[in-house]
DNA sequence: CCCATTAGTTGCAACAAGAAACTATTGGAG
DNA sequence: CTCCAATAGTTTCTTGTTGCAACTAATGGG
């Protein structure tokens, strides 16, 4: 459906100049080389020419249903996986974060496994670059080195009460390698059985048949993530105070 | 700064007509009556004319200088408040959610304490509609339902986290006072020397001087809210399986 | 002065976590 | 074949937190 500006004006009640740029960006994550990775993208145009930045773009309002589909199909594009996880991570706007004028972005933040991806920079300008090091922070185009601070932190929290950090590995993991996800993203070492004794007693995770062998050492029971519809677990929340 | 249709699109690379409807709405919460509930207003315009709303608007590019402010305005606007809580909620963008075709809205969550407030419905149709109950959720344009039920699961979820609850009270505030908040959002009786414990040993409140007298019993305690800059805290949380 | 009422504390059993030592299962060197 | 390194997984014990109930404390009113 087309409309010109005058019928747009008239159903909307509001200048078309009033609208700011809207976006929607993607930090997709992935843990790589026992590193948190970040997916960017160098930019071929004004500003921040050459910069490192997000991935990411201007919705397509006839393709696209949902903000959230947007999302969805720019991941897909990028990375070409087929169910990753997404979630809505934040809406950035205001006058200052470009140079151009008032914008504002809506940002998801993905997880995806480490196989299948490339590590090296391809010709096209995409990278997966390490979260930590590197003044990767400093280098990124817009406000995306903030953007970036709010999403590790967003998945170090949820770390704590859910179990996205399964959507980082192959659908079948074992233990190990999850508790090592956690200690890369959480930068310090866990304690083995407590960490063991919390991931199983949640009951979100299921045997499979199968161990891995990992060339040395005793091989390892694998797991299949089980989603039983509950999103997270506080182990001892306020509402368990029931009487 | 003015610009014509021409230059915008050059500066852009994208038709306005890609940009959807851009609008901040409101979740503004109180604790009332033993009642949670959330300020509505009734749309003068179609769609949805005089069925009950969320609180919102356009951006103001000109006075705005980003979502935030542009959220804070608003709330200011409505409620006359002067250092609310405020927290962005999420944006909501599709086809769907507006019979005038693509919209998006960013919706921020504020909470306020009760007194000083009105609860009479005026007659410019505003109203503190209780949360559970009278068929609210009905009864609500757009997908103002949709998203009344996500800020409520927000809510719930970071009560038990987070100190937020104690900007439902005034400065002061007693902890038998606080567990009511709690017991009215969770929609459950908490134990009392639980809920004390808890609530004190995450040490982000202090006593003050003077008592609470309420007429019967004895007088408790007053106290305020520190704000250490912690925002979270997770009693029993994986990083602290730390070794 | 006693009692109802609400605030706040204490004591204890049950349970979860922290830490370390223990057993188990594999591959590979000799 | 045996032993050892290496990694997986369990057990045990101590310590701390929570659920719960009974207790004390402070106020107003009959």
């Amino acid at each position: 459906m087309e409309l010109t500006e005058a019928e747009f004006l008239r159903c909307y009640n509001v200048s078309l100049y009033e609208r700011p740029s809207f976006t929607v960006d993607l930090v997709i994550f992935t843990v790589c080389d026992e590193q948190l990775r970040v997916l960017l993208v160098r930019r071929a145009e004004h500003p921040f020419k050459d910069q490192w930045a997000l991935p990411g773009g201007f919705l397509d309002l006839q393709r696209d249903d949902s903000v959230e589909n947007c999302a969805m199909r720019k991941l897909v594009e990028k990375t070409g996986m087929r169910a990753p996880y997404l979630e809505q991570l934040k809406t950035y706007g205001s006058r200052e974060r470009d140079p151009r004028g008032w914008t504002a972005t809506t940002v998801y933040f993905a997880l995806m496994a480490s196989n299948s991806i490339s590590l090296a920079e391809d010709p096209e300008g995409v990278r997966w670059a390490p979260v930590q090091g590197e003044g990767v922070d400093k280098a990124l185009a817009f406000d995306h080195a903030h953007i970036l601070a709010d999403a590790v932190v967003r998945l170090r929290s949820k770390l704590e009460y859910t179990h996205i950090a399964v959507h980082l590995l192959s659908e079948a993991f074992t233990l190990p390698e999850l508790q090592q996800i956690y200690e890369i993203i959480l930068q310090q070492p866990l304690d083995k059985s407590s960490f063991r004794r919390r991931v199983i007693q949640a009951g979100m995770l299921e045997e499979i048949a199968g161990k891995l062998r990992d060339g040395s050492g005793r091989p390892a029971q694998l797991y299949r993530f089980r989603d039983y519809g509950r999103k997270t677990f506080f182990p001892r929340s306020i509402s368990r105070y029931a009487r």
